[in-house]
DNA sequence: GGTCCTCCTGAATCCGGGA
DNA sequence: GTCCCGGATTCAGGAGGAC
């Protein structure tokens, strides 16, 4: 595979990493030649300063002057005309995913449905392993959102239902996908050891998409293509890619990884296959449930010792504060304890172990 | 509790339900007076019927793209209107969440931007149990998202982080908060048996919101009540509640709902509190208080550095000097360092971290 | 080779009270 | 309003070395 120029609105380059701006080599391609988009654009994320870990050491932030933006206007106007571009490239039953963060994914949104575009299903990429939140100051930014849209209302978009529900144990596949980030010998370097992309997705996310939105020998252009994840699993599903670059570094990158990729590689097929454990259940649960209410006494098996349930779900034992297993350890003077079969309350008169409440709930979960 | 009309802009009615249209009813309420919004506004607008474009022209039905773009134009302009009204009211350091599905949360999520608020965190409410997808067309529409902003950047926004970590079981809440939907005898019925309102929100939701982003005492603006979720969890939870609603019939349920709750134990709403809550001990005290002498050695944690403590409070350390942080910082050539987990003393041959004798001064303070 | 332990890292809008 | 500086803050998982 080379990386070829554009020439002219005539030919379609398959399977090639276009060099330049993704707006101008779009609009020189022919219209209504492409299946599938995936973009995955600048988010805008207007990061002030520097951040540390609580060990002191530093977070190598996504500051790279391609996600710098003046304002929310300039990033709507950035936005509009990529997605005019390529909505002219779509086929009438051609579809699109957008990735983004809260930072983007609103005014991305909002241009596709001023665009045209027909909203699908908003998708929502659960990562199993986020990076947490440092300072305690906000919930941890746990997941990415995906929308995925038709050329316009009515149009007949690819969507194999039964290979979804094969990759889900049978199961209808939802709306909301965990998979872990891109990590580990999947994760690109450069030559120093750095990681070659701030924001390589995992092989995993693209090979969902594809395998369900479409189908082999379909053209599927990805305009910010950076490394290639696009290209690779699109090239291992056997569909034909586009990527668009303008870094340099990225598309070299993007094409060594590209080349050596096989079609039908069996190990990226099992990438997907969903472990399932037993879902854990944080006591709190019970209490935001009404299973439990804030104030209610809850007893220890042997009836020596009784805690007060809070609104956080955490008890009180006398002058020990803490969750169930830490007020039950330090109620028995003991190094740990399991607070699940340790506690009781009461219904009825009758004393009952909280863990009866969990397992109400895991079932409920099935 | 009684339903209150509004009275100009002069008192706050405090456990109502307000009746008329949520922007002309906020208009009229004093302004920068709610800690807390939660709004969970309409997207079934069904304004195509009666719908106009700005220049007052019939929309034609037939075409579709028209229609469309005057319909989320109308929306965005309905949004806009809320939004501004419901600014008004927060305080400066009061906060808003707004919950919505992939047809209107993009919408809502560039209004809010426009607006001034600043986005902290967009989070998805994760279905255990969503309704399936029946003609398999699409994925199991299986989440809703909800986006929780404070009144602009740099506000000091209320979040509770220990409270919602211990609901997890002691590690961080994450942005994707996996619950049941409304059913069950939580969902109130009507005289017929039929469900009292098609898009009731389970109390559990409300529960975590309100313990993470509220205190008690804290006034919570509903501008949506609907069945009065919030209200009725606010109360429990020992929140003052507003609610708007222009359906009599809602506003009827909700008032009777609301009246059979019934508020926890004072100390049950008591909530884990956050180490910067508590009182500052300067270093300096354990010196004059005796606690430490002066000329005493102090050992790093790791075992790599000394110090000396002297009669002023501060530390030398090699060539450093200044408070205990500072000699930690320049010792590790780290950015910052807690003094108080960095250093130990020396008693009876065993090394004490110093913050025992902190937590030995905040408990003589209570 | 297996197991244990340490170190490193990830799309992040990440502090606040008192002078 | 600004500035200073005390001091609070992390989860999952992979790589790689030690034994």
């Amino acid at each position: 595979m080379t990386t070829i120029k554009t020439q002219g609105a005539a030919a379609l380059p398959l399977n090639a990493i276009l060099d330049g701006d993704c707006i101008e080599v779009m609009n020189g391609l022919p219209e209504a030649s492409v299946d599938l988009i995936f973009a995955d654009p600048p988010y805008n994320l207007q990061l002030k300063s520097q951040l540390h870990r609580p060990d002191n050491s530093q977070v190598d932030a996504v500051d790279d002057h391609w996600d710098q933006f003046a304002s929310f206007s300039a990033y709507d106007r950035f936005t509009r005309d990529w997605l005019k571009a390529a909505r002219r490239l779509l086929k009438p039953n051609g579809a699109i995913w957008v990735i983004g963060s809260y930072h983007n994914i609103f005014r991305v949104g909002t241009a596709l449905q001023d665009a045209g575009f027909w909203i699908l299903n908003d998708v929502v990429w659960r990562k199993s392993n986020p990076m947490p939140n440092f300072r305690g100051k906000r919930l941890t930014n746990a997941h990415e959102t995906m929308i995925w849209a038709s050329k316009g209302e009515g149009a007949r978009y690819t969507f194999n239902y039964e290979a979804l529900k094969s990759l889900n144990e049978g199961v209808q596949m939802r709306s909301d996908w965990v998979l872990p980030i891109c990590t580990g010998h999947e994760r690109l370097k450069d030559e120093n050891g750095d990681k070659a992309h701030p924001t390589q997705k995992p092989e995993s996310l693209l090979h969902r998409i594809l395998v369900g939105a479409s189908n082999p020998g379909d053209v599927v252009l990805d305009p910010f293509f950076g490394t290639g994840t696009t290209g690779a699993v699109a090239k291992m599903l056997g569909r034909e890619f586009i990527g668009i670059e303008r870094e340099a570094a990225y598309r070299e990158v993007a094409g060594k990884r590209i080349a050596k990729v096989r079609k039908y590689d069996r190990d990226a097929l099992q990438v997907t296959a969903s472990k399932r454990a037993e879902p854990r259940i944080p006591f709190g649960q019970l209490v935001e449930r009404g299973l439990l209410r804030p104030g209610e006494q809850l007893f220890s098996m042997n009836q020596r010792h009784k805690a007060k349930v809070r609104a956080d779900g955490t008890l009180v034992g006398g002058d020990v504060k803490g969750s169930i297993h830490q007020v039950g350890a330090a109620l028995e003077n003991a190094p740990s304890c399991n607070g699940w079969t340790y506690w009781c309350f009461q219904r009825d008169g009758k004393k009952v172990p909280i863990d009866v409440l969990r397992q109400q709930l895991r079932a409920e979960m099935e």
